[in-house]
DNA sequence: TCAGTATAGTTGTATCTACAACTACTTGTC
DNA sequence: GACAAGTAGTTGTAGATACAACTATACTGA
């Protein structure tokens, strides 16, 4: 039976593509995590916060910085690099024009660590990025996924 | 400074690409989450459930199925269920065929708790989708993370 | 028919994350 | 310069999820 049970628009375009991209990203996430665990010991989060520390401008970020850019609460950011540092990986540093706030540094050991993950991710987005998307599609989601995710 | 403090190109488009996929995803469903609960008392996980239940075929899914649809373990399917049915929205059946499965099934009140649901989300997604991609734009996203999503 | 293997779901345990309350510091205003 | 309001980060507590081990049932082949 196909008969909606109610009045509300279930199969709505706008529903089926959001519901899309929540398990996309959960497979995604899953499978890359199981990877990035087995073969460097390294979550999923962690590979997100020595990435997003390797690619800051200024080669450290804020505890707020890095909480916006994984999108966790700053709480669970505080646990997070309570973990990470004290596996060596990052280390925490005073800012010197605040001093509320606190600086986030990858570590040589990090850097290691994050070469191996990049080598592993890196051969785990061939397989399921681009073997799926030619360069002009992936492009396209880029920029799809780009205004998705500007602020309001 | 940007010079990359290693060799592995951290920068690379794929690696940003799936970077963006996970905050985009993050972003949504951390926003929505925040809107179904404040709204309707509902939590993410479980409108996927009610919206899972009511589009299925048949009216009722196989724990395991439920777990491949929302994408999460099995032992977190069954507290999911637990609790869910524990609030009235869901039912737990036999199965006719297998002894082993169990049928879930969407109750009235789940039908009328995702009715609510769906128009808070249909509202939201006006904003959050509607407004930022066109038609063309939003049915290309939905080419595009379809392809991501088809299994191996 | 029976053994061996695979599948469906549940439960014990550990971990991770969010929320709210809190301290410390900064900024704006008079 | 002092008070009010805002911001940065940490911590207590609770809840949700994953993994692995387990029970029960189904299938497969000799």
């Amino acid at each position: 039976m196909t008969a909606e049970p109610s009045t509300y628009p279930s199969g709505d375009e706008k529903v089926v593509l959001c519901g899309l991209l929540f398990q996309t990203n959960a497979r995604l996430a899953r499978s890359l995590g199981l990877e990035l665990e087995t073969e460097c010991g390294l979550s999923l989060a962690w590979f997100e916060v020595l990435l997003q520390l390797r690619t800051s401008a200024e080669g450290h970020l804020k505890m707020s910085e890095i909480a916006a850019a994984i999108v966790h609460s700053t709480g669970g950011t505080t646990r997070l690099i309570d973990r990470i540092e004290e596996a060596g990986l990052v280390a925490r540093g005073l800012c010197p024009t605040d001093r509320r706030a606190v600086h986030v540094a990858i570590t040589d050991q990090g850097n290691a660590r994050l070469d191996e993950a990049l080598s592993v991710h890196l051969h785990y987005l061939d397989d399921r990025l681009a073997a799926r998307l030619s360069d002009d599609e992936r492009a396209e989601l880029t920029r799809l996924l780009t205004k998705l995710n500007e602020p309001v």
